[in-house]
DNA sequence: ATATGTGAACCATTTCACAGCA
DNA sequence: TGCTGTGAAATGGTTCACATAT
């Protein structure tokens, strides 16, 4: 039984909450941003604000990936984002596959925020011969038969997998046997897929549908971050 | 300072972790599609295997809502979905206004999953005169100027957002004025909204970035459930 | 015998408090 | 003094175990 993402996960270094994973990303995104705009250095506290984070949880996020800061002075900007980028796995560029080219598949493959962190689209697969071939958005899309082919010569990180809920299993099967190690999945189904596959589902309707539970039904009380 | 989805969420009736609320709306979904299958009564332990949660948890979750099944036979299923439907706050068709018709708004706009829970999406805007007017899988889009007016013909329950980045604030701020209550942010900023409204994002960026961390630095080992 | 519902135990994450360094 | 890094405490979600109903 292939299994979603754990609450905890665990490198040679560190172990650490899913959620600090979650939130790093964000911090390294959004820390370089502020680098871009000129900025030195920041404390925790300066952070918190812009993050809407706890210092006290930031403090202990980083400190899952090691001693970034200067104690009475805070964080030298450059040096946390490259520390981030290294221990993230960001510092090199990542190829991803997209599997799906229907109207969210293009979306994703036009999706520029992915660039931020240092990840871009490789290659389209499609089972519609009329898309095989074309480029969209400057990536092209070959046919679902290819991908293994493709995958040796591309050496994509990881998978998107952006198909009918029906075809997603088949899809996640192929992908599997291509030897990617990381699937995010956008079907509404579990996929099921070998223990050292790491599957991650973005569910919209799911999240939609607790939105709605808490606007309608949720008494709107004191807030608080997530993702 | 607006915030996002706290980690436990209330109503008149019962307080329930953010967590529980996801896993339930999945539930619903899928144990509907199940009676549509002609199942009539499953256990925690059956749902179990196919949802891919212990079955502790799912008696737990069901267990906030109410009192559904039957001891030493299980949960009938008409009367499940009926229950969850209802408790959800799925009952009757709810309507998304979505902000921001471009490739990801688009593709939003003909996503046919909203429909198993309820929800559809009844109106597109857009600041590009060059799209207002048009229709999109069967959805009409008009200019931003206009959501307000709109809200009051319309009565969404909440709001997709769609748009950029740099206009999302902007967009939030106007939805809010609208009188819309919840809100579903794609933009990856940090949106300031009053206490009142439900602000939730969907990151994509953050979520194949951690994806990617795990496969690249992650020791595979359990799995566990999650979105 | 079988399966639910739930209080209690357990465990993980967040928050707190403070030692230590600039 | 100001801020980091981190053990320790507190919080809260998940798992366990069993009383109860069929």
């Amino acid at each position: 039984m292939g299994w979603p993402m754990p609450k905890r996960v665990c490198s040679e270094k560190a172990c650490l909450p899913a959620e600090s994973i979650r939130r790093l990303v964000r911090y390294y995104r959004d820390i370089k941003h502020l680098r871009d705009e000129g900025e030195k250095v920041v404390s925790s506290f300066f952070l918190s604000d812009m993050l809407g984070v706890s210092p006290d949880q930031i403090r202990k996020d980083l400190s899952y990936l090691g001693e970034f800061g200067k104690p009475g002075v805070g964080y030298d900007l450059d040096n946390l984002v490259k520390n981030l980028e290294e221990r993230l796995g960001l510092s090199q560029p990542a190829g991803a596959v997209l599997i799906g080219v229907g109207r969210l598949g293009m979306a994703l493959m036009g999706y520029d925020g992915f660039r931020n962190i240092n990840i871009s689209i490789v290659a389209g697969f499609d089972i519609d011969e009329a898309k095989v071939g074309s480029v969209i958005s400057g990536v092209e899309v070959y046919h679902i038969r290819n991908i293994s082919k493709a995958c040796r010569r591309l050496k994509p990180d990881v998978a998107i997998i952006a198909v009918p809920a029906r075809a997603a299993q088949e899809v996640c099967d192929i992908v599997v046997r291509s030897g990617i190690k990381g699937i995010l999945n956008f079907a509404p189904v579990r996929l099921s897929a070998p223990n050292c596959i790491w599957v991650s589902n973005v569910d919209l309707s799911v999240e939609l549908g607790c939105l709605l539970f808490c606007s309608k039904v949720g008494k709107s009380g004191e807030k608080d971050a997530s993702s």
